[in-house]
RNA sequence: GGGUCGGUGGCAGAGUGGUCAAAUGCACCUGACUGUAAAUCAGGCGGCGAAAGCCUACGGGAGUUCAAAUCUCUCCCGGCCCA
């Protein structure tokens, strides 16, 4: 059996750090894992993009820190839901994935989530899959489940509001979302489950169900979101998300480029760095004498280091204030054989170092492609000998080395 | 089933016969500056072409017209109201 540590400091900051709202509330959690009885907890993630993002790995860094304590916890993957794609926006319907798809996202899934999470050792980290008994559920099941829920509560949910006021059609199958995921709840058999505090609603809803099916209480623990002072969130949208299949620099890159004042709460979510030293930090950006920088290199280091180990953060450190920083080339870059006389216009389209030839004679004309630093002028430009050994860079951070053959 | 309004670029959203490859915002790209791939500012942002220009594109199809995102018909999809 699988022993549980109750460190009442460690309880406190695990139901405290970069939490937003505990169901029923936090001191009846605290109770529960102070009385030292192992719980069940999970979070659920649907495989329908091919890689996890920063957003995701906030959850799977809270129930790392369950793990710690010797609790179980469930990787759920959501491949019943995956495969029928979340239908949020009309204009957004997705294309369907095949079982082979979403198993092969879930691969990498436990892979992106192993830099948090511990699939191995003393107390693994359970990997489920939702088709695993959503699949089995039969129409008559689905009538039972919903029956638990109003059409009302339904439409309370934030997201259904927003559409009603706009007049923007919401799909009876995205009533049964919620379901699905509470389903998902009960059938585990979970004491907790955990996630964004946009997820919040179907959490509830699992709740309910526990409740309904099992008799037995269910907490829902939800997490901040990773967003600035003035909640302007980081994501897809705004251009900045950092998926956890990125490459390093990548990865550390897009750090970079988060708002300062995300800092402080991105150490508390996406990092493992003590309360003590985030509150140092939060201290040392208070005072406008100090540059934001220089914590939020440390926090992209301690993101990438998170993820994909200390080596590999140093390198995107490395590379990042050589090539970003100081303008210079990085040291390895990649080598491409060309044949004298071809217009660098094509090339840059072949090696993808530009969309279209369209977008590489604007990229020309506006002085963004450089060759030993000296800016490229002419559309028709072709390469020649004395290329030979040549860096191309196009951009601040798209490099290639030119062998002449 | 009836009535009515609508379907526009990656997203949001203008445009209602020519000046529309389609305003504006977001996202994206390039440059300047910087503390950085932040912020700000400038430029750009369908494809091909050195250019002139050509091609493709406003839900699908068929028409009207010298000319259609815009008008007509039809099909598909959606919102609202009524039943």
């Amino acid at each position: 059996m699988q022993k549980v540590i109750i460190d009442e400091k460690k309880i406190d900051e695990i139901i405290s750090r970069g939490v937003e709202q505990v169901f029923p509330d936090k001191e009846t959690l605290k109770k529960k894992l102070m009385s030292g009885e192992r719980i069940r907890l999970y979070c659920g993630f649907d495989p329908s993009a091919n890689s996890l993002h920063i957003g995701n790995a906030i959850a799977i860094n809270k129930l790392s820190q369950f793990q710690e304590l010797g609790h179980e916890v469930i990787f759920l993957i959501g491949d019943f839901t995956g495969m029928i794609g979340d239908p949020t926006d009309k204009a957004a319907t997705r294309a369907k994935l095949t079982r082979e798809d979403v198993l092969e996202n879930a691969k990498d899934y436990q892979k992106q989530a192993g830099g948090y999470l511990n699939f191995e050792g003393e107390n693994p980290a359970i990997v489920r899959y939702n088709s695993e008994w959503n699949d089995k559920l039969t129409f008559r099941d689905l009538i039972e489940l919903s029956s638990n829920f109003t059409v009302q509560q339904m439409i309370q949910r934030d997201m259904f509001q927003q559409r009603l006021k706009e007049e923007k059609p919401i799909h009876l199958h995205e009533f049964l979302y919620p379901l699905t995921q509470g389903y998902d709840s009960a059938v585990m058999d979970v004491d907790l489950e955990v996630g964004g505090n946009d997820q919040m609603f179907n959490m509830l809803a699992g709740r309910t169900l526990q409740k309904v099916i099992n008799n037995k209480e269910k907490f829902v623990l939800t997490l901040k979101l990773l967003a600035d002072d003035n909640g302007k969130k980081m994501g897809k949208s705004e251009g900045n998300a950092v998926f956890l299949n990125q490459s390093p620099e990548d990865m550390y890159g897009k750090v970079m480029s988060w708002d300062d004042g995300v800092i402080v709460r991105a150490f508390e979510l996406c990092t493992k760095v003590s309360i003590e030293e985030i509150q140092k930090i939060a201290e040392f950006l208070k005072d406008e004498k100090n540059n934001p920088r220089d914590k939020k290199m440390q926090l992209a280091f301690e993101v990438v280091r998170i993820n994909r180990g200390e080596e590999a953060a140093q390198k995107a450190q490395d590379y990042f204030i050589r090539t970003i920083q100081n303008k210079e080339a990085p040291e390895d870059i990649k080598s491409v054989q060309v044949a004298i006389g071809k217009r660098f216009l094509e090339f840059l389209v072949e090696e993808k170092m530009a969309e279209s030839s369209g977008d590489a004679k604007r990229k020309i004309k506006q002085g963004g492609v450089r060759l030993d630093d000296v800016a490229l002028d002419d559309l028709q430009k072709e390469i020649s000998p004395e290329d030979d050994g040549k860096i191309l860079k196009v951009g601040k951070r798209d490099f290639r080395k030119i062998v002449v053959n």
